[in-house]
DNA sequence: ATCAATTTTAAACAAACGTTTTGAACATCT
DNA sequence: AGATGTTCAAAACGTTTGTTTAAAATTGAT
């Protein structure tokens, strides 16, 4: 009834099927999905072979775990509506917080979608809700006139497009200078809320 | 001594060679380098399995020589610096009609670059004179005060960032529009250089 | 302590990969 | 026409892939 299991290794102790998850998760994000093999996971899991099949059912079963925290995470989101620039600031840097903090699932998620990979549309699944409450709060704009844009659909694009690549603009991703996180995620939104509007004309 | 081999199919005349290039650019570019086989490559160029090793020596060399036209193409290219500003519009709108002319090859320049691929080495050699060409340019600019910006290197990952994801950024890619190329490649030269001096401040 | 269920291991599995082999078909030159 | 070198197609090659199997080890309850 001991409450540790015999450590493996360099004293970790974290459940199996979280150490295939984390080992996976750096993997998936360094090689990609397909580059990576379950013989590599395993290896830098610490664990044997088969214990990929045994306890997710498969490779691709550990790649959609990874994402299981972020669906409930977008699915809860909510935001006011009443002021829509605020809603729009508020979401930016939200992503943009989850973004540092979630770094691998992000470049994970770019890598399938300039893949086209056979995954997206689960992605999709995932993504897919706090994409449709971007919409709104940008409808929301446009209707109360908070902040000026061609379209609805182009300052979607534009604004997912810019916080997708953000960690690859230099101005959007000064981790390494003197500012806290909360800093540079008000500064990356200001970029981005300047450069929605100088599209305009 | 017949001008025409043995037509195959639908009357297609092309070499071999430029039939397995083809449909290896389209693939790659559609499913990613390790996400297409070479079966795929030869059944879509209608072509025998064993002929991409016959004539490129592996499925390796056929996605360098992919990239053969775009290398001699770069490292041709000149700018005046005289007029650094001029040159820097020049750069950019020139890099955008290339982009809308080979965006196969850019979206495969993509993949590699988000996958940390093992073909990287290769393409900085294909794109690094470009590279270079853009850092001359920009140094310039800093030296006659023609623009401003926070620093070459920041400008230089803004300016290359913003230029790859283009054809994701609803700004930069209005194809559908009526607008012709050349005025297409003119508003998002705008867009970027209108993008780089909102970083100053 | 004993037994049943769960977890782990090592080995083997079929399928798919890029490549090579073999010989036939072809073009080219004398 | 005959010889020679090139190009092609079918089959097979050796690896590597994700997964499964079967036995061993571990765990937990009685």
């Amino acid at each position: 009834m001991s409450q540790f299991k015999q450590t493996r290794g360099n004293e970790k102790n974290k459940e199996v099927k979280d150490q295939i998850l984390s080992a996976a998760k750096l993997l998936f994000a360094e090689k990609g999905y397909e580059g990576t093999t379950v013989r590599q996971i395993c290896q830098e899991a610490d664990v044997s072979l088969a214990l990929v099949s045994y306890h997710f059912g498969g490779k691709e079963n550990v790649f959609f775990h990874l994402f299981e925290p972020i669906r409930q995470l977008f699915m809860n989101m909510k935001y006011d509506l009443s002021d829509p620039l605020c809603a729009l600031r508020s979401f930016c840097k939200q992503f943009i917080i989850f973004r540092n903090e979630e770094h691998e699932l992000i470049r994970i998620l770019q890598q399938e979608l300039v893949m086209n990979s056979p995954r997206l549309e689960m992605l999709t699944d995932v993504f897919l809700p706090s994409w449709e409450q971007l919409r709104v709060i940008l409808q929301e704009c446009q209707d109360k006139k908070a902040i000026g844009f061609p379209s609805v659909d182009a300052a979607l694009n534009f604004i997912m497009g810019t916080l997708m690549q953000s960690h690859n603009n230099a101005f959007l991703n000064r981790t390494q200078s003197e500012l806290s996180s909360e800093k540079i995620a008000d500064l990356a939104v200001s970029f981005i809320i300047n450069g929605l509007q100088a599209t305009q004309e």
